[in-house]
RNA sequence: CUCCACGUAGCUCAGCAGGAUAGAGCACUCGCCUCCUAAGCGAGGGGUCGGAAGUUCAAAUCUUCUCGUGGAGGCCA
């Protein structure tokens, strides 16, 4: 359904168009003085030059000319040219009974929906997520459904680094380790063993030992790269070893991602854009896109509109060995033979911008990726500490994700069993569901792109801006539904009235912007917009809340107005909350 | 050296397709539970929006310069 804002101005639109003036210039915006009204318009004044009049004059010629009023009840001008509204009660709470009945809360789904692939996550096999996996996991996977929401069509892709050297060197310590497995048995034919010859926890120390190893030791370094090599050139015995490398690391990354409630519909990874090199290089070179410079092949990308040196696209190094921006074009050939997609969307460090912009000129301009799909790079920035600097344990390490979790549902836990009695295994769930709503929200709610402060303390605070004060207010609301429904009542089907308080009406209108803010923060890839706006509407709620006798009213028509409202905003949140990528309890 | 991002209250952050008195939260001071979760609500103090010019009727928002911080700059990702 149409945005409350968009019905508003098409009334002052027409308005304008009546009085003479282009319909542009009736554009409405949110009230930022809010004592003075709901929603304002602005156009007076930039329509002033033009029509050679004082703004206050188009002001009053268009309030003059204002004939439907189906949403506008007041309307006035103010010095120098300010248009003034404020919105018919009646018509918010038959638009908000409109949307409360409609499927999707009064989101307008793309009429034409998108094929959207999101890149994110990007762990690399046999290494325990850390933090610094965090902020691609969550950012990606609110992307991914409020995009969803918008009723497209969008598939997650983890992209896994499980290709190349790492993996060489896992090979090569395995085999000083135990030689005698068969999968370093040149003349075995044999089947292999199905059981993997480590567990994850082994596999997860031989990497760095590996990796330590062969920075000391030229010769361990160059069996690696050999082992590498082999590998990737198809190697029986490493082929096995790297399956059962796959196999239970992929099986592990499962595990925690579940637990951070990200859910990947793709797990491919590096190594399945590996098929798709040799022929690229070999096209690429053909069609005359990729040339030899300094010994390695590369894609010009620089544009004579830049203001600065752009480097060329490398794809293959003076040694022969393929690079990430090889993976990443050999990718783009795959996504696009099997999902066609419109727009891909990549959730990366925001150091790697320079990579993608390159990645991105050279997949356009060879047409490994057709003119009109969309390319997006959506950087992030870095996961501060509170002294400002990269995240670290207290003895100065990486810090493993699953700590950062448990350490955080410790601390929830605490803050509930302190609160209130309840039952052990029921504050360790909530403790769970909380915890993981404090470190989703504490990310989501800062604007991507920046840097952040990761404050343990503030983010588990129920108190302000958090993801437990968003809860807090839901499960609220849920109590008192919960109360009426044990008075026999039920709470479908029931009606707003208009509202009768300023709490109800602000409250109101807050609840009536859903589908704008939801659209807004698709267009612009920014789940922090949603945060900003549930806290506004908890507050709003938290509000009235206090207010208003709600189970206590005794005009049932009132009553169930306020039931309905509830339950909207109830919804409501709920919805937002699950974008973001996590759940309310029923009780904390 | 070149390019990019950021700099808003003591702290953490919004606002930045220009608009009226720059907003929250935390911290600090005060008030509100015989009443649906006080993990709440209300009130108060606290700012030359890093600095300087410019564009505009109007600049935290756009442009240029400048200072500070961080990042990137062909064979690692």
């Amino acid at each position: 359904m149409k945005k409350l804002m968009d019905l508003i101005e098409q009334e002052i639109a027409s308005a304008f168009e009546a009085a003479g003036y282009e319909r542009k210039y009736a554009k409405v915006t949110l009230s930022n003085r809010p004592d003075l009204c709901e929603y304002q318009c602005n156009g007076a004044m930039a329509g002033a030059k033009v029509y050679k009049k004082a703004p206050i004059m188009i002001a009053n010629d268009v309030i003059a000319h204002l004939t439907e009023k189906k949403y506008i009840a007041e309307i006035e001008a103010v010095n120098p040219g300010f248009i003034n509204m404020k919105v018919n009660a009646e018509a918010v709470s038959e638009y908000l009974n409109e949307m409360k009945a409609e499927e999707g809360l009064g989101i307008e789904k793309a009429k034409e929906p998108k094929m959207i692939l999101v890149d994110y996550g990007g762990p690399n096999v046999a290494k325990p997520l850390h933090v610094g996996h965090l902020r691609s996991a969550v950012i990606g996977e609110s992307i991914k459904r409020i995009a969803r929401k918008m009723g497209h069509k969008v598939l997650g892709d983890i992209h896994l680094g499980d290709w190349g050297y790492q993996m060489g060197l896992i090979v090569t310590e395995l085999q000083k380790r135990q030689p005698d497995l068969p999968y370093f048995d040149e003349s075995f034919e044999g089947e292999y063993p199905t059981e993997a010859p480590f567990t994850i926890g082994e596999l997860e120390e031989i990497y760095p030992t590996a990796s330590a190893k062969a920075k000391a030791d030229e010769k361990y370094r160059e069996e690696a790269l050999h082992a590498t090599y082999l590998l990737q050139n198809g190697h029986r015995g490493y082929r096995a070893v790297w399956k059962h490398i796959m196999r239970v690391s992929v099986a592990d990354l499962k595990k925690n991602y579940e637990n951070l409630n990200v859910e990947f519909d793709l797990w491919k990874g590096e190594s399945d854009a590996q098929a798709y090199i040799p022929d690229m290089i070999a096209d690429l070179k053909e069609k005359g896109f990729a040339h030899e410079d300094q010994g390695a092949l590369v894609i010009d990308v620089q544009e004579e509109t830049d203001t600065k040196e752009i480097p060329p696209c490398m794809i293959q190094k003076s040694d022969g060995a393929s690079l990430y921006g090889t993976t990443d074009l050999a990718t783009l050939i795959q996504r696009e033979e099997d999902y066609h997609p419109d727009h891909v969307i990549y959730i990366v460090d925001k150091r790697q911008e320079l990579h993608f912009v390159q990645v991105f000129r050279a997949a356009k301009k060879t047409g490994i990726v057709p003119e009109e799909t969309k390319l997006s790079f959506l950087g992030f920035g870095t996961m501060n500490g509170k002294d400002g600097k990269p995240f670290k344990t207290r003895e100065g390490g990486v810090m493993r994700l699953e700590n950062l979790i448990a350490e955080i549902e410790d601390e929830m836990y605490q803050k509930i069993t302190d609160n209130r009695t309840v039952e052990e295994s029921e504050a360790k769930e909530t403790a769970k569901i909380v915890g993981l709503s404090a470190i989703r929200y504490g990310d989501l709610s800062n604007q991507a792109s920046k840097d952040y402060i990761f404050d343990v303390d503030r983010f588990t605070s129920f108190e302000g801006n958090t993801g437990p004060y968003i809860l807090y207010t839901i499960v609220r609301i849920k109590s008192i539904l919960n109360k009426y429904m044990a008075e026999g009542a039920s709470v479908d089907g029931l009606c707003m009235q208009a509202a009768a308080g300023d709490s109800e009406k602000a409250l109101m209108l807050e609840a009536a912007k859903y589908n704008e803010v939801m659209e807004n923060a698709y267009e612009e890839l920014a789940p922090h917009k949603i945060c900003a706006y549930i806290y506004d509407l908890s507050n709003a709620f938290n509000r009235f809340y206090h207010e208003t006798k709600i189970l206590s009213e005794e005009d049932a028509p009132k009553k169930q107005s306020y039931i309905a409202l509830l339950v909207l905003t109830k919804e409501i949140l709920e919805s937002c909350i699950d974008v973001l990528g996590f759940e309310a309890p029923e009780r904390m």
